[in-house]
DNA sequence: GCCGTTTTCGGCCCGACTGTTTTCAGTCG
């Protein structure tokens, strides 16, 4: 059984937890962490890097020792250290660091005074009222602890971006009718557009003498408060989504946009650079620290910040200290993919199957959009349970889509499908059917469980077939629900580079999928990516800036994506016989 | 454990808030 990235990244970040707990040194335990982010990021699998002998020392916070662990880890399929640390520290530890207000050291204290390894343990000392007699703890600490677990459990995990994209509008908007608030932004993850968000970080700046603080606890979605003060409040929304908000001068509002924007990895990377230049940056400004008096240099902006350390502006999508830093410092950051590159929809469907709108409706609303093209692509009969196409019906909606575009002038419906890969590697229409469609979107929607090799081979197979334009959603995911079913995405990408087939990006809240770190891959192997909705509804269509968020974390540009093409282009593009 | 235009030792980002203290440690982001 290969290793996966993400697997190694777990191994490390639980490995720097047990550290944590166990006293050791701060350092080290950072150095853990820093390597798993790295290997999180990686745009190849670990593993065959690794069989390729590829230098891991050459990536930031991989050296010569966690190289060698990594090569362990992947011959050994497991990290034989934290083995050992977890027969001296017990895992349940691990679990109750998610518990809000317990760190390593409060952790250590449980630990060591009254014998708690699990959750559950914890829980019981804290109802017996046994952890409110140690000392440092308190009585609203044992009670936090109680609130924290019952926490934990309803609201596992982190929060889709439709949800919290939903939350981020409406506080925004209440925000605002303060009339003293000035500006209103939300940071964090949310603004990096990550594809789940654990909770809001809000920056507010306002006019002298603002209530603002008393607003925002007044908020009417605000189930409980669990910190206020002057300038940081936090509050639990009945979604279960916290909202951090920071107050901060109008004059730092750059500075503080930057620190709380994060990531956390970047910020640190990009304050190592101020301190070299004898800088030292924070939430309120740039700051020159010669002499005994500290002067404020810059902060306004968040371009101000990078430049004083002799950086362009980066885009929050890649500040996540994954080489954007380096990119940045030799000039060649990537120019973005944009909304308005966006020429079409690649992917949709119709009441014909599952959809809930006509053709004719979906169409007005893409031509409403701005776009040029929108393909419609309803399922394959094999769907049933969707009402899949037989091939008289493709033909008959062929003969609907050209009625449409004789009467229309300068937006073209293109004739698509959603076609199933069956088990074996064939498609679920026959090739003639196939080939009178402009655009052939392919997916696996049955045998998820197949083997990752065999699962791999029936993929490819069917890229075999001339007609097979797009993979859809590559790896079936649903976040927060399922996994993706077993796939080798490097060997996709790169047999999807020698037959002239692209990939998605799905963007559709649930999937995201091609994620963020794949649409790398794709791009570093010069393999084109459509960003599209996979709209069942019109409202479904503004799905399409979800997509561009992962694109933009990517690190893709137009040149990237196939459906910034003009029509021309793209129908030569997806033409395999030309 | 990583890193290096102050380079093989000695640093490693920084401030706000809470609870339990009586001046501050721990935690969080």
């Amino acid at each position: 059984m290969p290793v996966s990235n993400n697997e190694v990244e777990k191994m490390f970040d639980e490995f720097a937890d047990l550290l944590e707990i166990k006293g050791e040194n701060q350092f080290r335990v950072r150095a853990y962490r820093n390597a798993a982010r790295t290997v999180g990021g990686l745009s190849g699998d670990i593993d065959k890097m690794v069989a390729r002998g590829e230098r891991l020392s050459s990536f930031t916070g991989i050296g010569k020792d966690l190289e060698n662990k990594i090569v362990q880890i992947v011959k050994a399929g497991r990290f034989e250290l934290l083995e050992d640390l977890k027969k001296e520290m017990p895992e349940g530890l691990v679990q109750i660091m998610r518990v809000f207000g317990l760190g390593p050291r409060r952790i250590k204290t449980l630990h060591e005074k009254l014998g708690i390894k699990t959750p559950e343990e914890l829980e019981a000392a804290a109802r017996n009222g046994r952890i409110k007699e140690l000392p440092g703890f308190g009585r609203k600490t044992e009670q936090s602890i109680i609130e924290g677990l019952g926490r934990i459990r309803s609201t596992e995990g982190r929060f889709k971006l439709q949800l919290a994209d939903r939350a981020a509008g409406l506080l925004l908007e209440y925000l605002k009718a303060e009339k003293t608030v000035r500006q209103a932004v939300i940071a964090g993850s949310y603004r990096r557009c990550r594809e789940t968000v654990k909770d809001l970080d809000v920056l507010v700046t306002c006019d002298k003498g603002s209530r603002v603080m008393d607003h925002f606890m007044n908020y009417d979605n605000v189930e409980k408060v669990i910190a206020r003060g002057d300038t940081k409040s936090s509050v639990l929304l009945r979604s279960g989504l916290q909202v951090d908000l920071r107050l901060v001068p109008q004059e730092s509002y750059g500075a503080a946009l930057h620190y709380f924007t994060g990531s956390k990895s970047h910020n640190i990377a990009v304050r190592a650079m101020a301190v070299k230049k004898k800088l030292k940056i924070n939430e309120y400004g740039v700051f020159s620290e010669d002499g005994r008096r500290e002067k404020r240099l810059a902060g306004n902006t968040e371009e101000e910040v990078y430049n004083s350390v002799g950086l362009p502006w980066i885009d929050p999508e890649l500040r996540e200290d994954r080489g954007e830093i380096e990119a940045a410092r030799q000039g060649r950051l990537p120019r973005l993919v944009k909304q308005e590159d966006i020429r079409g929809d690649l992917h949709t469907h119709t009441n014909r199957t599952d959809g809930k709108y006509s053709l004719e409706e979906m169409a007005a609303a893409a031509q409403r959009l701005g776009y040029e093209y929108m393909a419609v692509t309803d399922h394959s009969q094999r769907l049933t349970m969707a009402h899949g196409l037989k091939p008289a019906d493709v033909k008959e909606q062929i003969r609907q889509i050209d009625r449409i575009n004789s009467q229309s002038r300068g937006f073209r419906v293109l004739k698509g499908i959603e076609v199933d890969i069956l088990e074996d590697g064939t498609l679920d229409l026959p090739d003639e059917i196939l080939r009178e469609l402009d655009v052939r979107v392919c997916s696996v929607h049955s045998k998820f469980n197949l083997p990752g090799k065999v699962q791999t081979e029936r993929i490819i197979r069917a890229m075999d077939n001339p007609n097979f334009n797009i993979l859809g959603h590559p790896t079936g995911r649903l976040i927060n629900e399922r996994p993706g079913y077993e796939v080798d995405m490097e060997k996709l990408i790169k047999a999807a580079r020698e037959r002239k087939c692209y990939l998605e990006i799905n963007s559709y809240p649930d999937r995201l999928d091609l994620n963020d770190i794949y649409s790398k891959t794709a791009r570093d192997n010069k393999v084109l990516v459509a960003i599209n909705t996979d709209a069942h509804s019109l409202s479904d269509l503004d799905f399409m800036r979800f997509g561009l968020g992962q694109a933009r974390r990517g690190w893709l540009e137009k040149k990237d994506v196939l459906n910034t093409c003009p029509l021309e282009e793209l129908l030569r593009l997806l033409d395999r016989r030309r």
